[in-house]
DNA sequence: GGATCATTGAGCAGATTGCTCACATCGGAG
DNA sequence: CTCCGATGTGAGCAATCTGCTCAATGATCC
């Protein structure tokens, strides 16, 4: 992750149609190099995709909720959460989840068509006899949509992954 | 969002690299019915976007927490939202905030290097005077990474935005 | 019937991609 | 100090794709 890494992570996400030849164009390198680099960034994991970005809203599902689930704990250990994670993941509706600190909880993004329609996805959701209790709170406006860039670019002094110093600047 | 719409970004989503032609040719379309849809799809607002995704993991974030924040009720009105937003915006490490149903809460996901680095973090949120009292969940496992697709491909039978009924198959 | 819109197939110039080579640099290893 | 591996560079080439336009066809709506 040298500066070039983040000029051109910074590039394609503000401008991802400029393509690789534009790119080397713009930050003065060579083709090869941009190609490398994008090589190397999705190698390494830092590009997980290059999928368009859909919006739930424009979709037809404007409203967004986050459960937390308290799980029932299992004498035999996490069955509940596989279990639970399973039946979530079968629900279109939840388009995120992860387990998280405290009693075995889950804490699921969810959205639906309307606040009524919460409701169906949120009965879908609780159908688990795994899931002891649970508490909803809906998004009323987004603050800050979902970004990621500012990490790149905010990085420029600090120690950056586990980046093997590149052979460029020095 | 008829079935073509839907196949298109199901294909998108699945071979980013296809390209225009490409899915025309797997589709079985024109190549300007491809660019039409996409065109189409991009002003709806549907497709958001071309941005590569990135991974906060990969940039040396694997710490992830979710803040809840409660804003102090200023006599004026909610100044107190728009001031938190804004000082959330300005820390790289918010990758997204929501104000939520309750008593004028603010859900915000963070990211940080390290379980000690989370700490400066969340320091770093709690500067603002108008929050009140915050509590911290930490993402131990993800159950279901972001997604949007099911979204798409689970609608085929619903009403799907504000579909004027496209005419192909009738 | 007539108007409107989406789709299709075709064509064309220009730009881009994927790939390969040879060469210059740089830093670490021996 | 010198060699080696990795990286960056500039060039070139064939194949492909893109952006754009046009005319024709089919379907829907009034």
């Amino acid at each position: 992750m040298d500066d070039l890494d983040r000029r051109l992570l910074d590039l394609f996400s503000t401008e991802p149609h400029i393509g690789v030849l534009g790119a080397s164009r713009r930050l003065q390198v060579a083709r090869g190099t941009v190609q490398a680099r994008l090589d190397r960034l999705e190698g390494r994991g830092v590009i997980t995709g290059w999928a368009p970005s859909l919006s739930p809203e424009a979709l037809g599902y404007p409203v967004t909720a986050f459960l937390t689930l308290e799980i029932r704990q299992d004498p035999d250990g996490d069955g509940g959460h596989d279990a639970v994670g399973e039946h979530l993941r079968a629900i279109p509706e939840v388009l995120e989840a992860h387990t998280t600190t405290g009693t075995g909880d889950l804490l699921a993004r969810v959205v639906a068509r309307s606040n009524t329609d919460l409701q169906r996805v949120i009965d879908l959701v609780l159908r688990h006899t795994a899931i002891q209790r649970s508490s909803t709170v809906i998004a009323l406006a987004t603050q800050i949509p979902h970004r990621v860039l500012p990490l790149v670019t905010a990085d420029a002094g600090a120690a950056g992954a586990q980046a093997q110093p590149r052979a460029s600047e020095s």
